[in-house]
DNA sequence: ATCATATATTTGTATAGACAAGTAATGTAT
DNA sequence: ATACATTACTTGTCTATACAAATATATGAT
């Protein structure tokens, strides 16, 4: 559906203002759909992002601000984050010995367990992207990487 | 620069896993430059929208859940963004005379001049999106339409 | 060794978002 | 006319986000 469509709007003044429009919108929708996914499954998007962050680099730590750097939502709050995923028992944290002021993180079983029962889930998840053909999904991934600069 | 080098990930699973990273990711820079931009004029993203789309009927009025339905962001508790542009003296709320359970909001004057204000600082906000030709724009919009089926 | 600066994480706070429940006006079926 | 459902907006509450300030540790210059 045109996006002039979804939010009732005859025009844009130009294209570049429509395309803002446009993943702005688009981000919107994923997000309706992203949000209930991993509610069902007991975590939130950036509790996801951070154990699939923590399994890449499993059995070792990463630390605060590395796993700052990797996820997709900079602006997250990590101590807090984390204090949500220990709490749920799929992460340890532990202060670094050779520089105390990081903090070492690491997924547990519980945690690999629950990432294993999110992948089996994906592919349901994942239906709502073929609209698109894969080369059409290379083509847009290419282009938002090149507006971004 | 490629989604996998801003969030250091050697390889996705699959394209469309790529995508749907990519669109987060791209969100989050374009918020990034938004919130600011709006931040420094006095407006959130949300209220900007609402006055622009109040902008578009005007001097006719619009209801509540026809601003919900036009918003790019659909999440927005509209009473609540109107309380705040009220407080400014960007817009007005009249009970509808026909149907006593529809408000009507209009947009004043001040808002129309602070919208004018917004329209002369737009330009410089869309520089940040010529890293696209008009035509990848018009490309990737359309594709972003079909994502959303 | 001391002090300033930088780095890494934490905490506080104000605002916004998500979602459920509430209220008031209208429409509809009997 | 009355009761029930629907529509349109409001309110409450809990959580998350944005951003600034605080804390703790490490590094570097004198």
């Amino acid at each position: 559906m045109r996006i002039e469509d979804e939010i009732h709007q005859k025009e844009f003044k130009d294209d570049y203002r429509r395309l803002m429009a446009n993943l702005l919108f688009t981000n919107n929708w994923l997000n309706q759909q992203l949000i209930p996914f991993f509610k069902g499954l007991g975590l939130t998007l950036q509790q996801h992002n951070v154990l699939a962050i923590l399994r890449g680099q499993h059995p070792e730590p990463v630390c605060f601000g590395d796993i700052q750097n990797r996820m997709v939502d900079r602006n997250s709050n990590v101590t807090r984050l984390i204090d949500k995923l220990i709490e749920k028992g799929y992460v340890t944290r532990d202060i670094c010995q050779t520089n105390r002021r990081m903090i070492e993180v690491r997924i547990t079983e519980t945690g690999l367990k629950k990432l294993q029962e999110v992948d089996a889930m994906f592919p349901s998840l994942m239906e709502r992207f073929h609209n698109l053909s894969q080369e059409e999904a290379v083509l847009v991934s290419n282009l938002l990487d090149k507006l971004r600069g």
